[in-house]
DNA sequence: AAATATTTTTAAGTAAACCTAAAAAAACTA
DNA sequence: TAGTTTTTTTAGGTTTACTTAAAAATATTT
């Protein structure tokens, strides 16, 4: 029905839309889609003649109800996906994204529902992100960072805010995944490190701000 | 590396080369391709030019090394789709192949070696085709069509020669699959229809002989 | 072997999806 | 508010993969 290309702008402007507010801006999109401004301007004219989107010129884009339809589909196909394979395939967090990307263009009437029910009615990707069902409803997720801890409080890594390989491999080296448990022992003052205790492995870990600003816990008590 | 329109060239050179004689033509593949003759012409140039094919004007065209071993991969990407298709997400040997046309051009150095060891590594997909290995060695399979069979044998469906969701569905609905014994009772001299036993389901079946020349099948003793 | 028919190629053009360079609009700032 | 900077669009061009129409080469027939 559309292009692979279509598809991606629709799931950036998706992306970009959730994530601010106001419109979707050219530049906005062409950084989000690795491209330059007079090709996503180009796009966004033809997306707007398929009445997928709604393009002002000079000010930005925003999604058609059949617009938000499509990429809310390909992100449900994205993530179930990388449910796949991860859970059935084995492969690690940080590997399954360029996979994803291909397999969520994959059209065919019934292959989602079957992959979910196959997968198990998953309501979250390997990285924690919420599964849209398939009318286009979004499970929703703690949003609270390890950075906004209290020392003293104890809490469950719950996802990801970066999906950078380089973030997910030097989680990997850390030994933090989904569900890891983590207490904050000490906010080191002068760098705002986290001191944190990991009680099921019975070890301490230092942890940058930057990592405790990109990973988003739920608290849990004991 | 190559375009998804490359590479299905490439997989309809390879399939034509594999059924016929001498070089293949462009009408040929263009009857194959569902598309013109100058459109063949044109992605001939362009695999020449990469090296992926030999082709001489107004005599044919075909595959070189190169050519040979992307073909062969995208036959064994498209049949342990197939597979997982059907013994994991449930589908009937008639839907699967427009799936797999799309999953087999999903690029990734790991991705067929993980779905192979997952599907527990099958040498056939489910129409009976060989799939070839990661080094490109074909399974052998029976070639002996039901048509061939004489009064009093039995035998084991193993394949079809016609692939069409048409004949498909029409085997489903006769009851008759991979692995299905029969046993010719008699060949019917108007038409030449064949008249056999399913000892398995212990019922008799009268299959019209265009049906017994689309079905591959191993004697089978007892 | 010449005439005819078929096949294949060349020529010319289209649409999608990109690009760079230049122009125009919008947003800052002094 | 006038000038400057930034952002966005337009203009013009490329490649891929297709198309139809015409020309050329090959094959077939008489």
């Amino acid at each position: 029905m559309y292009t692979s290309s279509e598809e991606n702008y629709l799931k950036a402007i998706l992306k970009l839309a959730r994530k601010e507010e106001g419109p979707v801006t050219t530049g906005a999109l062409a950084a989000e889609m690795n491209t330059t401004a007079p090709s996503v301007t180009d796009m966004l004219r033809r997306l707007s003649e398929k009445n997928l989107a709604t393009y002002e010129k000079y000010y930005g884009v925003a999604l058609t109800e059949e617009g938000l339809r499509i990429a809310t589909t390909l992100v449900r196909r994205h993530r179930l996906w990388e449910v796949f394979l991860t859970q059935k395939l084995g492969f690690q967090w940080d590997e399954v994204h360029d996979m994803a990307e291909q397999l969520e263009h994959v059209q065919h009437p019934e292959l989602t529902e079957r992959l979910n029910a196959f997968l198990g009615y998953p309501t979250f990707d390997p990285h924690g992100d919420p599964i849209p069902n398939a009318q286009g409803e979004w499970p929703s997720r703690p949003h609270q960072l390890l950075s906004s801890l209290a020392t003293g409080q104890i809490a469950a890594v719950v996802g990801v805010d970066d999906h950078s390989a380089a973030f997910l491999q030097h989680l990997n080296r850390l030994g933090i995944g989904l569900g890891t448990r983590l207490e904050l022992v000490e906010r080191v003052e002068f760098d705002l490190s986290l001191y944190v205790h990991l009680p099921e492995q019975n070890r301490n870990l230092m942890l940058s701000d930057k990592v405790a600003r990109s990973l988003f816990v739920e608290i849990s008590n004991a």
